[in-house]
Formats: structure tokens, C-alpha cells, sequence
RNA sequence: GGGUGCGUAGCUCAGCUGGUUAGAGCACCUGACUGUGGAUCAGGUGGCCGCGGGUUCGAGUCCCGCCGCACCCCCCA
């Protein structure tokens, strides 16, 4: 006898059940459509990657939580942390693809962090990056593909916020921090909604900084802008060369952004946006969902040094990810996540035992003519079988008995109208797809 | 790594100031109900009360430790 196994998953990580599961479906489907109209083409990798791709890619506290261990083999290996780095290594390898390349990944990446609301230790990236272009277009349109999908999704309040590395670079620099404090400085900075321009002075403080540094960051972090413009205005006068360069990139990058469609309602130039993983260079964003407590739901930026790593051969990028179970934590919490729980558009029920057969072929018939269809396969009453349909929110069922059999039609129940009519086969099936899939 | 909270049936939980054989709803199984919605009725399966120790005549209940989980800080999708 085998002893019972508690049943249980690794923390972290977590089943998604029909219904969640075709929920998720509904997302990713939205996303992929989004991503093919813009151009971009599939790529799949390995989920596990040896260590020498992984390693030294994304800095320090980041390489810490990449799940690492030896195969077999005896061979140092590991899980993919991002798609970024899978996707710069097959650049290398396969450096005759035409470019500039763009692609998609929908997939998951492992991360041994500490698990919480909309943060998993697997989860799934739906990634879109463009290689080979220097072109601030290609940035626009990454930043354009984020504004579509989560304005698609239903998404109405959320704002892009946008920055560059080399802004970041110009801050430190006119404030006379050294460059080994980049990140730091910039993540202070990053916590001014949080704890308030009090709160990041007293830090910097703490941390050890120079009067004199703290004095400008804190001129920066006083300044009100009421429009991306005067942020940009504000920039130029007070960064210095490397920051200017920055500013410029930024400039251009919104008129692009308006020739693309996306409204300067939803993108906010934000000076102290730095992100957290080294290999970023240039334009840089992360998008906020505004009316619920979530980290951000997308992420991106570009990075034209990275691939150079496997290559020796510059090859400049840019792209952004999208977190898919952070988007459904947020269309969960908004409440507007669509009501479907099933693909399944019709239950064929079974009248009796005797009837089975006939229901079996009415339900390949349907089948045949396109439809998704759940043959009854229990042995319950009527009665039972509608609270069946009910349960899986299965939208219609037919009753197949020898009355409807007699007549050669069947009877379309509609679950959510609670109404329901006899009609020929031909016209259920119309009726049915025209509910399913709209008009 | 630091902080807060919670662990009782497969799930959601009740169990008052420690006191008999451990409770409910849902789910599941059996039966009744033979053309219509989360049913109703009758019965049933199912618990090392997270684990270990302590206090006590007596611990699901009080104390300590451990483990697990959730959330927050940090960081990130």
C-alpha cells in the first residue's frame, strides 16, 4: 500500500483551475492578438538555461534569486529569470535573422523571492522586444503595445511612467554622487510617493550623502510639473551632459508617442524612475494600474549592450514585459474581469438512459458544425443536469428527447435568458454562435 | 533578511472565561424524485484540532519552541 501523499505545491506557486485558467486564456489571447498587430512574431526558449547565460546579466540582488542548481550531468544550470536574456543569447547564436527582429514570448520565468500579493516565485511574462534599431520609433512602439493592451483589457486609469538611464546618469552627476550609487540614489528617490520628500531627505542622510548632493536631489524632488513638457523644461536647465542627452531622447520619444495614438493622459515623464536591472541604457518605463494596491504590471526599457555579452557584435534593443498575473489581480480587484468560466458554449443533455446514443450524435453533429460541446456523461435527472451547466456557467442547453427527436429538432435553452424554444438543429447552432461569438 | 497575522473535515468557518464521545454549511457517496436551474427529504464517508514540549485532575482552548501559509518592508512582472 502506498502511504497517502499530503497533497500540496511548492510555495510560490499555485494550480489555476478551469476557471481561473480560461480566464487567463481570455488575457493572453487578447495580448498575443495585440503584439501580431504590431508586427511581432513568436519565439520559444528553454525553461532552463545553463549558468554562463544567466549569470551576471542582472546584477547583483536580482542574480541572487534565480533558481540555480547541477543536472546530471554535474552541469551549473538554471531556470530562466526573464525572457530578456534567453532571447539576447538566441540573437547571438542565430546572428543572420533579419532585423530588425521583433518577437514575442508568452511564458513562464522562476524567481526564488519571497512570495505576496501579485508576486509568485513562477509567474508569466508576455514579453515583445525589438532588436537591431537604434530608432527611438521602436521605443515608442514598445510603449505603444502597453498602452494598447491594458486600455484593450479594460483597463481605464493607469499611467506609463517613463524616464531614461542617461537621466539618471545626469542626475548623479550634477549632484556629485558616485556612479557606484546610481542604484541606490535612484531607488531612494523612487520611494517619494511613498514616504514623501521628508522621508527621501532623511534617508539620503542616513545613507551618508553630501549636503551639497542632497541639496540638489531635494531641488528636484520639490519641483511641481503640470505637464510632462515642464518636467522636460526643468531637466534642461538643470542637468548636466549626459543628462541632457536624456532629456532629448525623451523629447523625441513623445512626439512619437502621440503620432502612435497614445495619449499623453496616460504617460507621465517621471525624472527619478530608474529600475532595477543593470543591463538597461536608454528610455526606460514601467506602468502603474491606478484604484488598486499592485506592484507595477509592466516593465521595460531598452538595453544595447546586453546582447554584445554573447556576441561581441553590437546589436542595439528594446522591449517590455507584461506581468499576466498581475493584470488578472487587477482586473479581479476592478471587478472586470468578463463573466465567462467556461469555453464550452452548450451542454447536450440526456433525457434517459436509453437516450445517450441519440444525444451522442446530435452532440457530434454540433461538434462538426463548430461548436463546443459537453455531452452529459453522468446519470442524473434532467433536473441535476441543468444545475450542472449552471455550476460550470456553461451558457446554453438542449434537450434531445423523443418529442424533439419525433419532430427532428431539438429545444435551446438559453441559462442566462431562462427562456427556451424548440427550432431545427441549423438554427440552434445559430443562434447559439451569434451569443458566443457576437454579432 | 526584518515585521504583522493566521493554522480545527476536501473547502469556508464555529468552538464562550480550559470541563463529557469534536460541530455547522458546502462538497462527495447512497436512496427517494422519471421533461427543466445553485433543489428538497432521509442516510452515509470523512478530523494525530499544523508538529513538539510545558502548565493542569483535565488542553482545540493557556505558555514556549518549531514548521507552514498569507500580507507588509525590501525588490520586482
Amino acid at each position: 500500500m502506498a502511504k497517502r501523499v499530503k497533497p500540496a505545491v511548492l510555495k510560490g506557486t499555485r494550480d489555476y483551475l478551469p476557471e481561473d485558467a480560461v480566464r487567463r486564456e481570455y488575457i493572453v489571447e487578447k495580448l498575443r492578438k495585440i503584439f501580431r498587430k504590431y508586427g511581432f512574431d513568436p519565439l520559444e526558449t528553454p525553461a532552463i538555461e545553463l549558468w554562463d547565460t544567466l549569470g551576471g546579466k542582472y546584477g547583483e540582488d536580482a542574480e541572487m534569486l534565480i533558481y540555480r542548481f547541477r543536472d546530471h550531468g554535474g552541469r551549473d544550470v538554471g531556470l530562466r529569470y526573464d525572457l530578456t536574456v534567453p532571447l539576447s543569447r538566441v540573437i547571438a547564436m542565430n546572428p543572420d535573422i533579419p532585423k530588425p527582429f521583433k518577437r514575442y514570448q508568452i511564458a513562464p520565468v522562476w524567481r526564488a523571492d519571497s512570495p505576496q500579493k501579485g508576486r509568485y516565485r513562477e509567474f508569466y511574462q508576455c514579453d515583445f522586444d525589438i532588436v537591431g534599431t537604434t530608432s527611438l520609433m521602436a521605443d515608442a512602439e514598445i510603449i505603444a503595445v502597453v498602452y494598447e493592451s491594458l486600455s484593450s483589457l479594460g483597463f481605464k486609469k493607469f499611467s506609463i511612467k517613463i524616464n531614461s538611464r542617461k537621466v539618471i546618469r545626469g542626475l548623479i552627476e550634477t549632484a556629485g554622487i558616485p556612479i557606484e550609487k546610481e542604484h541606490e540614489t535612484a531607488r531612494i528617490i523612487d520611494k517619494l510617493d511613498k514616504i514623501g520628500v521628508a522621508g527621501v531627505l532623511k534617508e539620503l542622510e542616513e545613507k551618508g550623502y553630501a549636503p551639497a548632493s542632497i541639496e540638489k536631489i531635494e531641488e528636484i524632488i520639490t519641483s511641481q510639473f503640470n505637464s510632462n513638457e515642464d518636467a522636460l523644461e526643468f531637466g534642461k536647465n538643470f542637468f548636466g551632459e549626459s543628462g541632457l542627452a536624456g532629456i532629448s531622447e525623451l523629447e523625441e520619444l513623445l512626439d512619437y508617442l502621440k503620432i502612435l495614438g497614445v495619449p499623453d493622459t496616460h504617460i507621465l515623464v517621471d525624472l527619478s524612475l530608474a529600475r532595477g536591472l543593470d543591463y538597461y541604457t536608454g528610455p526606460i518605463y514601467e506602468a502603474v494600474l491606478k484604484d488598486v494596491s499592485l506592484p507595477s504590471v509592466s516593465g521595460g526599457g531598452r538595453y544595447d549592450g546586453l546582447i554584445k555579452i554573447f556576441s561581441g557584435r553590437d546589436f542595439p534593443a528594446t522591449g517590455g514585459s507584461l506581468g499576466l498575473e498581475r493584470i488578472y489581480q487587477g482586473l479581479l480587484d476592478l471587478d472586470i474581469l468578463p463573466d465567462v468560466k467556461t469555453h464550452t458554449h452548450v451542454l447536450v443533455t440526456v433525457f434517459k438512459k436509453d437516450y445517450l446514443k441519440e444525444s451522442a450524435r446530435l452532440a457530434r453533429s454540433l461538434r462538426e458544425k463548430g461548436l463546443n460541446v459537453d455531452l452529459y456523461l453522468g446519470k442524473k435527472n434532467l433536473r441535476a443536469q441543468l444545475g450542472y451547466a449552471n455550476d460550470r456557467g456553461i451558457p446554453f442547453a438542449i434537450f434531445f428527447g423523443p418529442d424533439e427527436i419525433e419532430s427532428g429538432e431539438v429545444t435551446l435553452k438559453d441559462l442566462k435568458k431562462e427562456s427556451q424554444e424548440r427550432m431545427k438543429i441549423e438554427e440552434a447552432v445559430r443562434v447559439i454562435k451569434e451569443a458566443v461569438y457576437g454579432n
